[in-house]
DNA sequence: ACAAATTGCGCAATAC
DNA sequence: GGTATTGCGCAATTTG
């Protein structure tokens, strides 16, 4: 019952319409405490020793202190800095996914390009290597009997 | 008043492990009632006209209401839900970029791999060409001397 | 009209 | 002693 309502118009700027949130904000705050701090072991160790006495450390004041408005606007004022930077790093992530995507498929298709290129040779190779044979190869006593049988082997699998 | 405290356990899921920290609690309840100025922005942009009379559509009932706490606590929840999609959603993307990043170094790789078998068959297919040239050039009143020069000419830039 | 999903915002605890 | 981050709840709005 210490201090009912009246912390509203505190501050000197932003809105502040007639809306108050009061208990509301309690469950919430509630809520809130509720979560345990991730860190902390020697939170762990204090966990049962709930002082029943002196519930509330900054009861009246300390709000209504300049002070702490002060300090409440700048940390909204950072909060929101943050939040501002964070949404835009995802934003960039997201872009550099696009990039990303679109330099890739730029590579593949380049790759594919230089594969054909590739194989054409090849082909052209083997084929010319078998002209080759053939034209190389001593007709000694040839009896007519022409083997122009190039082994059709492998073309050199392409492994990768 | 209306509603003390009590609110917590009311939820039936998240945490609430058996850590706690009690005074922490307190004070940051007290100093959530404290504080009220968080309503709605709106009111800033509707600067014009500040109804004096009735200022908040939902005076003192409405929050001590079962159903409005119901609603209260099925929003947070699906604001949970949703920030916590976000988060996942941005971890997603990074881990896409990463991916990506990952498949564009080994395209990349590939690449030059092709490049320079490319290049080598194409050197191999000029030295050929010379080859052929040279012998398929008739000889004609060869006097013991031999010519293999084959020009050394560039090695086909290879242009990219 | 309604419920879930998003979004902006402030608070407080914590990390740095 | 300060800013930066993070989780959270409220309320307004958007979306289906």
């Amino acid at each position: 019952m210490s201090r009912p309502l009246q912390a509203k118009l505190t501050t000197t700027e932003h809105n502040n319409s007639g809306v108050s949130v009061i208990q509301s904000q309690t469950t919430a705050s509630v809520a809130g405490l509720q979560r345990v701090p991730k860190l902390l072991p020697s939170a762990v160790g204090v966990l049962k020793a709930p002082p029943p006495s002196s519930e509330m450390k900054k009861p009246s004041a300390e709000k209504d202190s300049d002070e702490y408005r002060q300090r409440r606007e700048r940390n909204n004022l950072a909060v929101k800095k943050s939040r501002m930077r964070s949404k835009q790093k995802a934003m960039d992530t997201q872009q550099r996914v696009n990039e990303l995507k679109e330099e890739n498929e730029r590579l593949e298709a380049k790759i594919k390009l230089l594969s054909k290129e590739l194989s054409v040779l090849k082909d052209l190779f083997l084929e010319h290597a078998h002209n080759l044979a053939d034209n190389v190869q001593p007709p000694a006593g040839n009896g007519g009997g022409s083997s122009p049988a190039h082994n059709p082997n492998d073309t050199s699998a392409n492994g990768q």
